[in-house]
RNA sequence: GCCGAAGUGGCGGAAUUGGUAGACGCGCACGACUCAAAAUCGUGUUCCUUAGGGAGUGUGGGUUCGAUUCCCACCUUCGGUACCA
């Protein structure tokens, strides 16, 4: 550190808290809605505000967007930069349950700790444009939002969500079928569902928080239970959620994730009757072409019919299945069985083709959820059905081979397509004109017809839970739901005692009586509140919306905001809400346009991932049973158990031995190492960090130790920002050492001040005017790292001429701003500005100073490098074969063989095959 | 299993349209300054080499005058997904 206290002209640390308050005091960074300039909507995904704080990690997209926003307005772009916290979710409730700490103010707290990490970053947000997902002002719009959901069917003449009045009802319904008629409808309706149900917490648990049948936090056990449920009906927006996606420019990757999520398949719904019955059960298959091969049927356990056709003899055997069917969480029934189970019901279906009698049976391969919970399995052309078929000795039959002839040893199913067998009048047809063929024959005989299936599912929207916008519904006494009334809004969750939820599965708010009882302000009659609340993803799902206009209190935004200011024209955020996050928004957007609020039909217009900052875990290594602690290499010798150690205890893999005794000293063990060479080597892992891996390294130390600018300059200089890369501070010097050097080009070797008026010769020109248009080319494709390392060259060469000039100076201190915002308005105000250097344009660049009048060749025999040599740009190509062929060192190269070839390719390179 | 991303020096990485592979930075080595160390500055730094060269971007093949870049097959790592009929 000795070296940063000898810099002592380069005060980095006055600098930033200098600016750092200007900045804050002038209110530098407001919004400004010029109306002659574009727009530019820049966004960040925004944070959960978690108790332990902002590591390096975080900072890693703040820093890019603030790049570019920095350079928009510099560019003369109205830029719109805000930041957030999507404040209500399960870590806050959690918490409160084990402390009795109020969410509210835990989060409270936890965003103001936020904001203090931020802002030394140096960050250009505009705060007043501030949103907090959990505050009454802003959920309010969340619930208003909600109720249009309520209030809206999906048209599907018109494609779109109207509002639930256009809806044409049955004239024939009394009230109560008509209430039930709309709810078939709504956008938002409740169901019964299973979910994830964990006792001990009380409450419902997302998907993504059960891990291995036992709930994330806690690790308590989690059962699937069916529970009325909330939901929105985004499958009603499947084939926009796909076909709006191409005119996005996000990375494929993130498209094709979310094309697969929603899982469009195309095929055809056949009916097979029950033989001996009226019944008929449907199935969905993407293959009709193998109707013929259908030897058996399969029903989901939960199939509706099943205990209606199962034989007597039959139904002990099969309910015991579908018990033990039903104890089994998703993840037993598809991870761990991998061998096929199943029970024949006693029944048939008659297949309609050939009119031949096929057994049904029931078994978990076949989901509920998906498609109408029954399929036709054909064996020869499907390999789960292949294999339950051999597991239970049922026929196999081929029904389409690659040339049409039956195989002769059968081993597993051909899912391919080729020419029909074994399929009456059909055979000898290819299988993709047949597919069409017995499509239009199952619509003629009124049994089928082409059809499409989804993987998406209607989202579960209630939470029993404290901590999220209570949903804006009450129940009355007849057994009615009715909105609350708009103005009515928000509906505030009220102060609880406790936080748990019931035994029953009822949300704690269902204990707070005086808020569930009200009466109706529609009738004037006692009714309840809704109790549920609504997910975390809920709040995130409009934020960007609500930056626009955040203080207003009678619309969501105004019309002229979203006008102007949609669609987000860049938004940068981590990958792990490829899917989820980004869909919901979509949803909710797309709503939200149908019914006529906003005008743009996606909500983000680019999209950038920007890569994890992973950690590197250190490990001690225990001796099972005891306290003795054996050094990295001599592990193998003994059986350890592998332990996670506080990074901040270990340098270059050595553990501080005091250190680590110190920090388990409360509790009460002798340890003892095993050392080599009089030293404990920790092992070590790359890993995501987290608090529990104890390898967080937050930003706080290092801005103390070498400033905010480096630390910015350094994120970025690590790699490609959508790559991930593990944590280390090795480079961090490098960096340093460039913004002292910067800082050097406008100071004599004492520290003072000195910057010429001298004119520039062409080639400090050259320089600078090359370094101003790489940067601005990498900004523009967000190549930051390779920005910084054009830097680096410019300062090197500026360094070598001894450069001092104000004409060459000044404009990299503009465009070295967004970068570095601190030092760029310091020397901005050495330099003798009364304005700041974030409000000036960006230096444009000039081509004559680029302009080559020769170039050096690369000669190359063969394609191997043999020579350099310069020739004018203009010159001739036979004049240049001439003189390389005259070189001495190509003569030597090719003495005696004539070149076949000369490939001159200008302002690139010079081949010759000989 | 399926889908996706990626494999380049000791390390992070660069090469934007098929045209000098290894920019820039770290580290390392040597030198200058210093009583010395640190810091700073300078020089060098892909590997092999018999010093002529040769090899080289995960592996093997292909297209091309020329391939990190395009095509085929395979290997490894990371991420997503999980019987979706």
């Amino acid at each position: 550190m000795n070296h940063i206290l000898k810099m002592a002209e380069f005060k980095f640390a006055d600098i930033e808290k200098k600016w750092q308050k200007y900045w804050l005091e002038k209110d530098i960074y407001k919004t400004k809605t010029d109306k002659d300039k574009p727009k530019y909507y820049i966004l960040d995904m925004f944070p959960y505000p978690s108790g332990q704080g902002l590591h390096v990690g975080h900072p890693l997209g703040y820093i890019a967007t603030d790049i570019v926003a920095r350079y928009k307005r510099m560019k003369g772009f109205n830029v719109l930069h805000p930041m957030g916290f999507d404040s209500f979710g399960l870590p806050a409730e959690q918490y409160a349950i084990e402390t009795g700490r109020h969410p509210a103010d835990t989060t409270r707290e936890n965003i103001e700790r936020f904001k203090e990490q931020l802002s030394v970053l140096g960050f250009s947000y505009d705060w007043s444009k501030e949103v907090r997902t959990s505050e009454p002002d802003y959920y309010r719009w969340t619930q208003w939002i909600f109720l249009k959901l309520f209030n809206s069917y999906y048209d599907k003449k018109e494609n779109k969500a109207l509002p639930i009045e256009n809806l044409k009802i049955p004239s024939d319904l009394t009230d109560s079928e008509k209430e039930s008629y709309l709810a078939m409808y709504r956008l938002a309706y409740q169901d019964d569902i299973m979910v994830n149900w964990c006792p001990m917490l009380g409450t419902v648990l997302a998907n993504e928080e059960v891990i291995g049948g036992v709930s994330e936090r806690g690790g308590y056990p989690v059962v699937r239970k069916p529970m009325k449920q909330w939901m929105l009906r985004i499958t009603a927006y499947a084939d926009r959620l796909i076909e709006d996606l191409e005119d996005l420019e996000w990375p494929e990757s993130i498209k094709l994730s979310q094309k697969n999520w929603v899982g469009r398949s195309t095929g055809a719904e056949v009916d097979f009757s029950v033989k001996d019955s009226n019944d008929f059960i449907r199935v969905f298959t993407t293959r009709p072409d193998t109707l013929f091969g259908a030897t058996y049927m399969v029903l989901a356990p939960e199939h509706p019919l099943v205990s209606k056709i199962t034989t007597h003899e039959r139904r002990q055997k099969v309910d015991k299945y579908i018990s033990r069917a039903g104890q089994k969480s998703d993840l037993e029934r598809t991870d761990l069985e991998k061998t096929k189970t199943g029970e024949f019901t006693g029944a048939y279906v008659i297949n309609p083709v050939n009119r031949q009698e096929i057994p049904i049976w029931i078994s978990d391969y076949v989901l509920i959820s998906y498609g109408t919970g029954a399929i036709m399995a054909v064996p020869g052309g499907d390999q789960r059905d292949f294999e339950f078929a051999k597991k239970f000795n049922i026929d196999i039959t081929e029904v389409i081979t690659p040339d049409g002839k039956p195989s002769k040893m059968l081993e597993q199913a051909y899912p391919g397509e080729g020419i029909m067998l074994n399929s009456g009048e059909y055979n000898g047809m290819d299988s993709l004109r047949f597919k069409q063929v017995i499509v239009e024959w199952l619509v003629k005989q009124g049994i089928g017809k082409a059809s499409v299936n989804y993987k998406l599912r209607d989202w579960v929207f209630t939470r029993q839970r404290y901590w999220g916008e209570p949903i804006p519904l009450i129940h009355t006494e007849d057994g009615k739901v009715v909105a609350v009334p708009e103005e009515d809004l928000p509906v505030v969750l009220p102060d609880v005692d406790s936080f748990t939820g019931t035994k029953e599965g009822d949300s704690p708010l269902a204990k707070v009586d005086s808020w569930v009882n009200i009466i109706n302000p529609v009738d004037g009659k006692p009714a309840k509140r809704e109790t549920n609340t609504m997910p975390q993803w809920a709040g995130s799902c409009w934020y960007y919306l609500r930056y626009l206009d955040n203080h207003n209190t009678r619309e969501f935004a105004t019309k002229d905001k979203t006008d102007y200011w949609l669609p987000v024209d860049l938004y940068i955020g981590g990958a792990e809400h490829a899917v989820l996050h980004l869909l919901y928004a979509r949803f909710w957007h797309k709503v939200l346009y149908d019914l006529g609020y906003i005008q743009q039909k996606e909500p983000f217009k680019k999209l950038i991932n920007q890569g994890m900052i992973q950690g590197r875990s250190s490990f001690v290594y225990r001796i099972k049973g005891t306290n003795k602690y054996v050094s990295y290499n001599l592990k193998n010798e003994h059986e350890v158990d592998a332990i996670h150690v506080d990074i901040n205890l270990v340098k270059d893999d050595m553990l501080d031995i005091e250190a680590f005794k110190k920090s388990r000293s409360g509790k009460q063990e002798v340890v003892e190492f095993i050392l080599e060479d009089g030293k404990y080597i920790c092992g070590h892992e790359i890993e995501k960090m987290s608090k529990s891996l104890l390898n967080v390294v937050t930003p706080d130390a290092i801005i103390e130790k070498y400033g905010a600018d480096t630390f910015r300059l350094y994120e970025m200089f690590l790699g490609p920002l959508e790559q991930s890369k593990p944590w280390n501070t090795n480079g961090i010097d490098g960096v340093f050492k460039f913004l002292r050097k910067f800082w050097n080009l406008f100071h004599d070797a004492h520290g003072i001040f000195e910057v010429s008026d001298e004119k520039p010769t062409v080639n400090e020109f050259k320089i600078a005017h090359k370094t101003i248009k790489k940067v601005q080319e990498d900004i523009e494709r967000l190549s930051f790292n390779t920005a910084v390392s054009a830097f680096m060259i410019c300062v090197n060469e500026l360094t070598a001429t001894k450069c001092h000039k104000r004409e060459i100076l000044e404009p990299l201190v503009i465009a070295l701003s967004p970068f570095a915002p601190h030092m760029a308005e310091e020397l901005w105000e050495k330099l003798g500005h009364s304005s700041t250097v974030t409000g000036s344009d960006f230096p444009s660049y000039n081509e004559e100073y680029l302009r080559e009048d020769t170039h050096e060749y690369p000669i190359s025999i063969n394609g191997k490098l043999r020579a350099k040599m310069t020739f004018a740009l203009d010159m001739p190509n036979d004049d240049i074969e001439k003189q390389v062929l005259a070189n001495e060192v190509i003569k030597k190269w090719t003495e005696g063989k004539t070149p076949k070839k000369v490939i001159i390719v200008p302002r690139r390179i010079v081949n010759i095959v000989v």
